[in-house]
DNA sequence: TCTTGACTCTAACGTAACGTCATAGTATAT
DNA sequence: ATATACTATGACGTTACGTTAGAGTCAAGA
């Protein structure tokens, strides 16, 4: 017979925890002494470490005492139902990636939305709302991500980072001269074959982080 | 000006949600009119777009508020931090999908602990224990899944079916047979490859699980 | 003008799984 | 007997809203 303090140790859980579990049933204490004293024996503390399992593999308090409760219980029901839940997670965890690492690489002066001339905000406000799913432009984005491996992510990057630095030695040029404006094409171009449509938007705020709201941008806008 | 509703409809965010970002100062309406109701002007639509985008990113309302309010708040440390957690989320949801897989190639039999020996609990709770990262033996099996792919996970299942219908082949064959003790060796050795340290137990349990408590099973096990 | 329906407000409890005190009784070693 | 360590029971805090409940407001038709 062990103690709250001795359950805990063995098993990783907090004393609170397992009053909890007390509390909501989930799991009882083999015996209680006259003093009110939770004691648990092996079998209490095997019956922990299922629900720990099963917690760990994402279920609810509620449905891991239903499981335990029932043994004829589908459990196999159970788990490929939570594994679906699990790689659906995945997935979206890994468009969020994306779409984070996205905004990384446009520069976070992108997401700015005070720098926006307001007759553009109705327009931002549809790019917006391809951010969380609802128009195709968002789609394309997904169906894109979704066929990135990390190495073709770290390509992408660097790819990204190349622009950059090209804009860097442009620097001396005119904004008006053909490479800026090929420059700017080409950005387009890559941009929209690897994250989303490219509104002339992006590209402004691209070049303001950049730039640091230089006299370039406006030009960059204008291509 | 929009009212309540037409920004709900607009972002899809439900009325309740604006009275909450309102409550905790996360989004204020532009004006409000004398009879109380909120009204929303273009750039309250956009900061709520913003708003969206990074809750997405998995952010706490809180963490999006010190965003928004500091403009030189630093978005990629932000970004790089936030990238970070959602992948170890990946990983953790992508081993515990291994494990669910386990779970479900072993057979549920053997998550089922009123089956053992009072006097095998012990080993039993040490196994147990591997299944949420204290010992050696569940870190071998995360080194194991992690290098995986979905078609080896598949090839995998396939070979375990085939491990079964092996077994039911044997059926009318000798316990003790040459055949089902090099069958019983390969078991093993098969799961030790791919999931974790096979121990005797996973065994008979497996064996318990595929024919049912019959004469099988001590032999197996005695294997 | 009155009513009706659609819309809005505030207030407040509910959710999941505990963490974190606060207060008080209990067991053990010295 | 006392100090120290352990335990118990509340009960509020957390996150991001959902969900009533009761009541005031707005626009349109009779």
């Amino acid at each position: 017979m062990m103690t709250v303090a001795q359950m805990s140790k063995r098993t990783g859980v907090s004393v609170r925890t397992l009053h909890h579990y007390d509390q909501i049933g989930l799991l009882k204490p083999t015996e209680v002494t006259d003093a009110g004293y939770r004691l648990y024996d092996d079998t209490a503390l095997d019956k922990l470490y299922m629900i720990l399992v099963y917690r760990e593999l994402g279920l609810s308090l509620n449905e891991i005492g239903s499981i335990l409760d029932a043994p004829d219980y589908d459990r196999n029901r159970v788990l490929e139902h939570q594994i679906k839940l699990m790689q659906e997670r995945v997935e979206k965890l890994q468009n969020r990636i994306s779409f984070a690492r996205g905004m990384l690489t446009l520069g976070v002066k992108y997401m700015d939305f005070e720098g926006f001339d307001p007759k553009k905000i109705d327009e931002y406000s549809q790019q917006a709302k391809t951010l969380y799913g609802k128009t195709d432009a968002y789609k394309e984005f997904q169906q894109k991500s979704k066929n990135r491996t990390a190495e073709q992510e770290k390509d992408l990057n660097a790819q990204v980072m190349d622009f950059f630095a090209r804009l860097g030695k442009m620097r001396p040029c005119s904004p008006d001269s053909e490479k800026a404006q090929n420059w700017a094409k080409e950005l387009q171009a890559f941009f929209t074959e690897h994250f989303y449509t490219c509104t002339p938007q992006i590209l402004k705020s691209l070049a303001e982080s950049y730039a640091g709201g230089g006299s370039m941008t406006e030009n960059i806008d204008k291509a």
